[in-house]
DNA sequence: TTCGTGTGGTAGC
DNA sequence: TATCGCTACCACACGAA
């Protein structure tokens, strides 16, 4: 639609092309105001913003101020997962509960960050009648604003803001897609990944990055005598770093501040900058690159990269371009010290920077000069200088497992490198940890180090997303949790929408207080000692929607069986993401018509849609009852006790008649969810169906093809008994939570044995198709609840998919109309 | 043998 | 008044088919 207009309805895409051509006249709107204003900073980039009501400036204008400054509009709010801020004056009494797990801000919020050029936090323009604006109210008076507990809607942003092992994975994730973004735009396909080792590695590492930006930043020179120490406060808050005067003390990053100071009463505790660190890192960066010296430089973390030189240079020439890096660095951040590392592989590199710090190079090279400079010495001296746990990917459990038996003191590599040969090694640690010790021993870079240089493209592509959270969790209820998960999935989506991708595969991770751990653990708020458990999900088809994602998490918690109070850890993973441009989102399909091949007959035509179209399944790889048989099975393990949701009993209701309201509301709740974890529609109700009064036989459609048999679904051939199964399937569980995933891989199953069986199955299909959408209609004032969306969901991505794959196949055949709800208000 | 799942280890300050 | 114990990725063990 070149003209951005919606066309007219042309049969079952009509509804996805008029949204699409609404949205393409909006987005067409939007790009001309920002050509027309110019280019402004882009403060709202990730943002998808809704105006709510009569606000002040009015809706038009907040419009006009976002877009132009990178964030998106979202005019219409199907559900409140389409937008990451919602700007209202007020929270209507009707959307409180729908809106409770959103960002709802008073259009000051906008004004202000206009004001100030950055995403400012939402929390203190929280709009009215929201939790959040009533935490600041309560806590009007105090100088550090609302403290959040982990129950509080803003209370992953807070944590997130304030945690520094979250920005360091941060700023590293940032800078790997930095890099990855521009080896693909400048290296077009992989022509100079190198194919021999390179001549020259750098290694280069800021020394005690945050001590020193943070102690620049207090006014101390960056090697100042004065102990410094990074951390948030109190005695058992952790020091992220510390500079080397803290260290001759005997203090270690990671140490708690009680200990620091009895080892250093003089120990001076500075704020963490992350601004600063920033900063610092960006000019760090800005050198390497400015210096043109490398072939490539990777990122290592925010204060440390690896560069790589492919020609032969001399040693003196390696020493004066460390000495030069290290000049440049203090000149552009203030003072900051990096040390170097230079040699011909990876290992030997860290091993040389290991031995440069604190505020030196050192070059290694196969035969130094005897006599010559103390700054270039050999792979040998190393060795015999550095320890085990100075090796990559060698740390304190691998070290252990390794030395059982020869504990006593700090190992040499060259000392360990004597006790095991190779294939004890292997022995001991396993193949491939094994074969990479026996590797690194000889100063040989292992076979995974060495892909960052060879396959850079692999090595910096994201494979996975996640958040954990294990400081402040402490839950009284399920719901409480329910509540949290919703908002740490919301924030994992928005991240993966920003990332245009989807997901197939989702963990829940949680941390559970150890039995013989106190309740409260010494640190503040801390997990302390837990045992962890996970659950993993395959959807089976990949998508980005929240609501999908959250009853999966909110399911795979409750199996886990975790009592409420006895949570201090929850992470969420996405695992095999995919481009969300290949994967078929909802409202964005896109018929391949340019790519039909004109096909003879329809048996050829057949042939070549199983091989070139494979059908899409969704399907719960691992069922539900199979997960609690598995388990069964291994009660020695830590698992927890599922015997309990084995046989989920039935809610007496006048037994809850008899309940508070709330506490009965919260037990239906969780027995629903229960319920859609365990049971199935299908297998539960498919009697009821057969000995209904539906149909009669000469209705059958299905089974009149003489060459194909009857196409059963449930053991019903009858296509007027299917329908009324599935009509009432879909019913029943629109009130409920939602479809089954096993129910749903048995009918999608169904729908791809009626396509396999060619044209005349297609009536069928399309009457499937057609009741979903009008049950869909018939309950249009579900609108808002999670299981509306999840068949909506499965309307568009399963069955429309297919529709569109009969379109292309058979369109000669059959005319296939079919106009998907709901209806549209037209414009 | 191969595959999937759950668990554990490592790195950065 | 505390305090902000993350995250990506790999490898191993084990069980099922």
């Amino acid at each position: 639609m070149d003209d951005g207009h919606a066309a007219p309805n042309q049969g079952f895409d009509g509804y996805r092309e008029y949204f699409v051509g609404k949205r393409q006249l909006q987005k067409a709107q939007e790009d001309q105001l920002r050509e027309v204003c110019g280019a402004r900073p882009s403060i709202f980039r990730g943002c998808r913003v809704h105006v709510n009501g009569r606000t002040d400036p009015d809706r038009e204008e907040l419009r006009r101020e976002i877009v132009m400054h990178g964030g998106t509009f979202v005019h219409y709010l199907a559900r409140p997962s389409d937008a990451t801020h919602i700007v209202a004056e007020h929270v209507p009494t009707a959307k409180r509960r729908l809106w409770r797990v959103c960002k709802v801000v008073r259009p000051a919020w906008v004004l202000a960050c206009l004001r100030s050029g950055k995403l400012l936090p939402w929390q203190p323009y929280a709009a009215a009648g929201t939790e959040a604006a009533a935490g600041i109210v309560a806590s009007a008076g105090s100088p550090q604003g609302p403290r959040l507990t982990c129950k509080d809607p803003g209370f992953i942003e807070d944590f997130f803001a304030k945690s520094r092992l979250h920005h360091l994975s941060t700023w590293k994730a940032a800078l790997r897609e930095k890099f990855l973004d521009r080896y693909l735009r400048t290296n077009e396909g992989a022509l100079n990944d190198l194919r021999a080792p390179p001549a020259h590695i750098l290694h280069v590492d800021f020394d005690c990055f945050f001590a020193t930006v943070s102690g620049i930043k207090a006014g101390y020179q960056s090697k100042t005598e004065v102990p410094l120490a990074v951390c948030h406060g109190g005695s058992s808050s952790d020091v992220a770093s510390c500079n080397y005067a803290a260290r001759e003390c005997g203090i270690r990053n990671g140490m708690w501040v009680s200990k620091a100071q009895e080892l250093c009463p003089n120990l001076v505790c500075l704020p963490y900058t992350y601004d600063a660190y920033e900063t610092v890192s960006n000019s760090f960066y800005e050198v390497l690159e400015d210096l043109k010296a490398f072939d490539a430089v990777y990122p290592i973390s925010v204060d440390e990269a690896v560069c790589v030189i492919d020609r032969p240079l001399d040693t003196l020439s390696c020493q004066e371009l460390c000495i030069r890096i290290r000049a440049e660095v203090a000149e552009r951040t203030g003072g900051c010290v990096v040390s170097i590392g230079c040699a011909p592989s990876l290992v030997l590199a860290r091993l040389a920077l290991k031995r440069a710090k604190p505020d030196g190079y050192l070059v290694c090279v196969k035969e130094p000069i005897k006599g010559g400079d103390t700054q270039v010495v050999s792979p040998a001296h190393l060795f015999e200088t550095c320890t085990l746990r100075d090796l990559p990917g060698i740390g304190r459990a691998i070290a252990e497992k390794l030395l059982l038996g020869f504990t006593g003191h700090e190992h040499t590599i060259a000392q360990v490198s004597q006790l095991f040969s190779r294939s004890e090694l292997i022995t001991r640690l396993g193949s491939i940890t094994g074969a990479k010790l026996a590797d690194l021993f000889q100063g040989l870079d292992d076979v995974e180090s060495s892909r960052m240089l060879r396959n850079p493209r692999a090595y910096f592509a994201r494979k996975s997303l996640s958040a954990e959270i294990n400081w402040g969790i402490r839950f009284d209820s399920v719901p409480e949790i329910d509540a949290f998960l919703d908002r740490l999935v919301q924030y994992l989506v928005s991240k993966i929408n920003e990332l245009c991708m989807t997901t197939s595969q989702i963990v829940l991770k949680i941390a559970r207080r150890s039995s013989d751990a106190p309740i409260e653990p010494p640190k503040y708020l801390g997990m302390g000692d837990c045992d962890s458990f996970s659950k993993s999900c395959q959807l089976g088809l990949a998508t980005n929607n929240p609501g999908v994602i959250s009853a999966e998490i909110k399911a795979a918690f409750r199996m886990l069986s975790c009592p409420a109070k006895e949570l201090r850890g929850i992470a969420v993973q996405f695992l095999k993401l995919r481009e969300a441009s290949t994967s078929h989102m909802p409202r964005q399909l896109r018929l391949p018509f340019s790519t039909i091949k004109p096909l003879e007959t329809p048996k050829n035509r057949m042939k070549a849609s199983v091989t070139e179209l494979p059908p899409v399944v969704y399907k719960r790889a691992t069922p539900i009852k199979d997960f609690f048989e598995r388990h069964k099975r291994t009660s020695n393990s830590p698992s927890p006790d599922f015997t309990h949701m084995m046989s989920a009993p039935a809610l007496c209701e006048s037994f809850l008649g008899e309940l508070p309201t709330d506490l009965a509301e919260e037990i239906r709740r969780e027995h629903r969810i229960y319920q859609k974890a365990r049971s199935s529609y299908l297998q539960s109700s498919r009697k009821k169906v057969e000995t209904g009064v539906h149909g009669n036989t000469s209705e059958h459609i299905l089974e009149n093809s003489e060459i194909l048999g009857p196409i059963t679904f449930q053991n019903l051939t009858s296509q007027e008994k299917i329908k009324s199964l599935v009509r009432e399937w879909i019913s029943q569980t629109l009130r409920s939570d939602g479809p089954n995933h096993e129910d749903l891989s048995l009918f999608t199953s169904y729908l791809d044995r009626l396509i396999s069986g060619g044209p005349r199955r297609l009536p069928a299909l399309l009457s499937m198709a057609r009741l979903i959408s009008d049950q869909l209609r018939i309950h249009e004032s579900y609108g808002d609840k999670q299981s509306f969306h999840e068949w909506e969901e499965y309307l568009v991505r399963v069955v429309l998919v297919r529709l569109n794959r009969c379109k292309q196949l058979y369109t000669q055949n059959v005319e296939i109309l079919f106009d998907i709800y709901p209806q549209i208000d037209r414009p």
